[in-house]
Formats: structure tokens, C-alpha cells, sequence
DNA sequence: AGGATTTATACTCAATGTGAGCATAATAAG
DNA sequence: CTTATTATGCTCACATTGAGTATAAATCCT
């Protein structure tokens, strides 16, 4: 089956472990020692001939490199695009013509995240996806303006920019999360355009903290993915402790989805799917204390359970 | 970062392609040449200098070998499994030990499918997984038992088997196509265990037409992807011609998921999601005619649209 | 100590969506 | 012209959801 010019490859297995610290995702990233000093995910290579799967090779390296415990693994793209270190402005020599890299992107949950700066916040990347307090200001002033100027007459990227940005009548979808950063990219919106020479010139206004190569975009892969997950399994509760209230579960699901939620109407949710049980004891906080809860293990797999109905809070559109 | 062990590998870009055909489900297989006589996927080799991205390169060698005109392209996983030509029962010997082949399955649909014995039906390699008419018998005759007996008084694998067969009081969820193949290809009961030697007989009850490799295991990741898409996008439309009836779109929706739906209720959504327009025609046939409708095209792009809810007929359950 | 504040939880109600079925219309076949 | 067949309009009970009110149990503050 005509295999001869099958040029090989090298594939790098990248991941966006993610957490939450307070009420913030955030993400484990590495920093990086060029001029530009944009954070990356981490990434290892694999190896064929020592793990039997890729998910091996992944939980391998991110043990030797971080001692995380992550249980949750979710494979999300394998991008092969060679835009991935092509000619930045300075030209491409970081590596030779022959060695070719195939990138595939993982989803990684993590409980705790020790160290604290070496997690990224994802809002500090993605400012306008965080909807908890209100619409974020940068879209009025920066990146709908700009959007429009790009999109100018053009019918198509009209469309598409209503559907994706909601705007300006219908409403914003939280699960929207690639499209809009690919949108953004496209128009030359965010600094990895520049860096991957579709633009001219340098961002100047900066929308969000950039990432090499093209992890921004594993980063905005994994948002979307989660955001999409937790609504039909029950994902969340590998970001909980063994034991928790409700409100610190609605607290790490509205993080996540960057929207606010309905208090009674989240329980109730999670009372009829039952997906979680008392533990017997309370939380001591300030205000009337919280019965403790712990996820009711289906024990035999994750998978397949119900996960919540999201009721959603005001304030969505404007 | 040391990249000194990293192995090279080489890319196989396997394709599920599916069309319907009449009210069959089929994919586009190719004949196998050694005594099993089992079918493959087809499947190219990825030249990451040739094509910018594995989707171009995928579309380009299904251009070249199939003539096809496939419209929707979805990447599904990235397998990197040795065992997918590790030691079959005659030991591995199709390729030498330095060549580690990664493989990433896409799933693709057409809206025709042209020379019919290439395509070969879903369910003629799931036969479990069509209940349009009424639970399959095989599965209280033969699946059923067998994995009642493999989970034996193990309680994780009998919450599993119950989790995943909707056994014997949950209801059947027809996305979990992979889940099952998987849960079978554990307990030893498809042909494939066999061959990569999990098992020491050869299976004698054909429970469904096996496939080359991992190539099954493809078909059933198409297939939940599918089944589980076809709720919230309108992917249907990729399957059907220009101008088609409502009880067209319905059938074919049928075909994919393998269940009845309820025909007033269901054309009540499309209505609801003014996915379709009249084109004015009217189809002629056997009983009253029907309107002839159109994809309501967003233009701009297919995705973000809403996508057919699904009315459930009865019969689900036993 | 005692009101203000904070957080938790129970309950109600209207609007909407969904499953199921009945009734009727328009054609071809016999 | 009657029957079979398919298409389509409409109703109705029931479940789900969004939104809000009311009340309970603790801490904080002066």
C-alpha cells in the first residue's frame, strides 16, 4: 500500500491540566525562556516502543515532570499543521526541514494545583469568556469594534461573527469558546497571528495573555470541551475534594462555564440525577452551615452518568 | 527538551466514510486479500510536507482513490496503540520492528454512495445495535448470557454490563456503540480478541462481521460520534440531496441511530429549528405527496446551528 | 445580648417543551 | 369508488425549567 514516501513524524503530546484555585481555572503551564517570555502548556514526547497507548505516554511524563495526581484524561485533537512553527517573523530554524511534528492535545483534571505560579489563570488568557460579572467590558471596547472593521461588507463574515459572538440580538454560548479565539485569529485579533506572520504588524492591544506555538488554541480546544462535558457527565467532581458542599460545587461549574448560575435550581438538579450523597457532617463557614456532600461513585466508571442540566443565570445577553 | 529517544512514527489516516442507502447505514470498505477475508477501512498515509494538515491530506487521497465527494470531515481519536498489528495469532511479521504506525480516524459523510459492493452495512457488523424493529434477538440469545457469565458475581463488571447494555431495568442508550464493542471486545465475544490473541478460541457465534485491525473499533467511535452529533447539529443534511421530504430526513435519521421516531413530534422540530424551507415541489410517489424541502443553509457554516431533537418512539426498553 | 449579615434550604408558580395519540387530507392501486 | 397509503394539522396531559418568595441557622458587630 504504497508506503514509500511516507515521510515519519514525531509526535509531541501536549495537555492542559487543568484546575481550580478559588474561583478561577486555571491552567499548568510552563514558562519560557525566548524574548517574547509567553507561557506554554507542557508537553512530552512519545514514545512507540515504550507505552503500549499515547494516554500511557501521557500520564508517564506528567508524573515524572509535575508528581500530579490527575485522574480525569480526555483526548482532545491531533493537529498536524504545519502552521504550528512555521515562519514566524523571524524566519523558522528551530528545527531542521526533516523533522516534522504531529501535536496531540489532552484534557487533564486535576484536584489540587501545588505551586501556585506555575498555573495560569484561563481568563487571564481569555478575558472576554468570563461572563460571571457581567458582560466583560473588553468586548464593547476592543473586540467587537475591531470585528466589525474586519468584517466590513463581507456577508459571510458577518454571519459568522453573529453566530459565534452572539451578536448583536441572539445570545452568547459558552461552549463557543475555539471559535471565537479561531475568529479573532483570523482577523488578526490575537498576538499568534502576528507571531505566525498573518499580520503585519504587533498587537498592540493586548486580548489576553498570548502562548507559543499554537497552545492557546489546545488551551481554547480544552475550555469549550469542558465547558460542553459538563453539562451531560459529571466531570466536575474531579476538580472537589472527597467532601464538599453544593455551593462549592456550583462555585467550580460556574468558573468553568464563566457564567452564574441559578442557586436552588443547580441543587435541585443535582438531587434528582443524584449524583451525590451527605456525608453526615458540615462545613463551618461564616452564615448558616452547609451539609458536606461527596460524589456518589458509580464505581465502576465515570462514564456514562447523567452530569448536570446547567440552569442558567441572567444576564447572559448585554 | 529531549527529543534524542523520541521514535519517529509514521501517520495512517483511516476514514469511516458513511453514506445511507435506502434505509441502511453503509461505510466504505475495502476487501481483505489474507484467508479471513475480513474488510478494512480504507486508509492513506499522511505526508506532512505534502499537505498542510491531516484534513487536506485525508480529503486528497479520498479524492484520488474513491472519487468521492465528501462534504463533512470530522477528525474522531488518534489511536497509538501497539495492538493494532501487535502479535495476532500468527505473530506480527507485516512490518519490521523500527516502523510504529499511529493511526487517526476520521469520520466523513457522503451523500451518495456509488459502486455498492464497496459499501458495507452498519449492521451487518453490529446487528446488536438496530432496534427499528424491536430489541435484536441476538441480544437476549446470545450477547446477553455470554456476558452475564463473563461478569460472573463481579460487581464492577456487572454495574458496567448494566450501565452500558441498559441491563435489565435502565434504558438502551444508543450512543454507546463504542462502550459496548469495547465491553464485548473485553469479555472475548467479537472476532477481533481473537485475533489479537486476548483469546485463546476462535469465536464461533459470529456476533457481527468482524474488520481488520482496529478497524471495527473505528466504525463504533463513527458511530456514537455520529449518533450523539446528530442531536445537536444538523449533520443530517450531509446525507441527504438537494431537495428531499420530510419522511426522507426522518428515515435517514432512523437508519443512523437504529431506532423508530415519533413522525408528528418529529417534524415538529424541524419546524421549531427552521432548519428546512419548501422548495415549492412536490414529491410524487405511493400515498398522498409530500412537500419537497431544502437545507435551510446558514451559509456561512453548518456548525453552531441547532440540530434535530429527538422524539423517541416507544419500544425502547425489551 | 441582640439586631444585621450571611449562607442554606424548602417550596411555589407560570411558561415551555415533550411524548403520545386522534383526526383529516390527498394521492395511487385495485 | 373503495381501500391502502402517506402526509399533515391539532390536542392534551405531563415533565422540565426559569424565576422567585419564604424561612432557617449560623456568624459578625456594636
Amino acid at each position: 500500500m504504497d508506503k514509500n514516501h511516507t515521510a515519519s513524524v514525531l509526535i509531541d503530546l501536549s495537555a492542559a491540566i487543568v484546575s481550580v484555585r478559588g474561583d478561577q481555572p486555571v491552567c499548568l503551564t510552563v514558562p519560557d525562556v525566548s524574548e517574547y517570555q509567553t507561557p506554554g502548556l507542557p508537553f512530552g514526547p512519545f514514545y512507540p516502543d515504550r507505552h503500549r497507548t499515547m494516554e500511557i505516554g501521557l500520564r508517564q511524563w506528567v508524573i515524572e515532570q509535575t508528581a500530579l495526581d490527575i485522574g480525569y484524561v480526555e483526548q482532545l485533537y491531533t493537529f498536524g499543521d504545519r502552521g504550528r512553527r512555521s515562519e514566524g517573523p523571524e524566519g523558522a530554524d528551530s528545527q531542521n526541514e526533516e523533522e516534522h511534528i504531529v501535536s496531540v492535545g489532552y484534557l487533564a483534571l486535576s484536584k489540587q494545583c501545588p505551586q501556585p505560579d506555575q498555573w495560569s489563570e484561563w481568563y487571564k488568557h481569555f478575558p472576554w469568556e468570563d461572563w460571571r460579572n457581567g458582560r466583560p467590558n473588553i468586548l464593547n471596547q476592543q473586540i467587537i469594534p475591531y470585528l466589525e472593521a474586519w468584517s466590513g461588507s463581507d456577508e459571510f463574515r458577518r454571519l459568522r461573527l453573529q453566530q459565534v459572538f452572539g451578536f448583536p440580538d441572539k445570545a452568547w454560548n459558552d461552549e463557543f469558546v475555539l471559535d471565537r479565539y479561531e475568529l479573532m485569529y483570523e482577523a488578526g485579533l490575537v498576538w499568534e497571528a502576528y507571531a505566525d506572520g498573518r499580520q503585519k504588524e504587533k498587537i498592540s492591544s493586548q486580548n489576553g495573555i498570548a502562548m507559543q506555538l499554537d497552545h492557546r488554541r489546545i488551551l481554547a480546544t480544552a475550555m469549550s470541551r469542558l465547558r460542553a462535558k459538563l453539562k451531560y457527565r459529571p466531570v466536575v467532581f474531579e476538580l472537589m475534594p472527597s467532601a464538599f458542599t453544593l455551593t462549592q460545587v456550583q462555585k467550580t461549574t460556574e468558573a468553568i462555564l464563566g457564567a452564574i448560575l441559578h442557586k436552588q435550581n443547580f441543587r435541585r438538579q443535582l438531587a434528582k440525577n443524584e449524583l451525590v450523597e451527605p456525608t453526615g457532617q458540615m462545613s463551618k463557614a461564616r452564615g448558616r452551615p452547609a451539609e458536606l456532600f461527596k460524589f456518589k461513585h458509580d464505581e465502576s466508571q465515570s462514564t456514562n452518568l447523567p452530569g448536570l442540566r446547567i440552569p442558567l443565570g441572567k444576564s447572559r445577553n448585554f
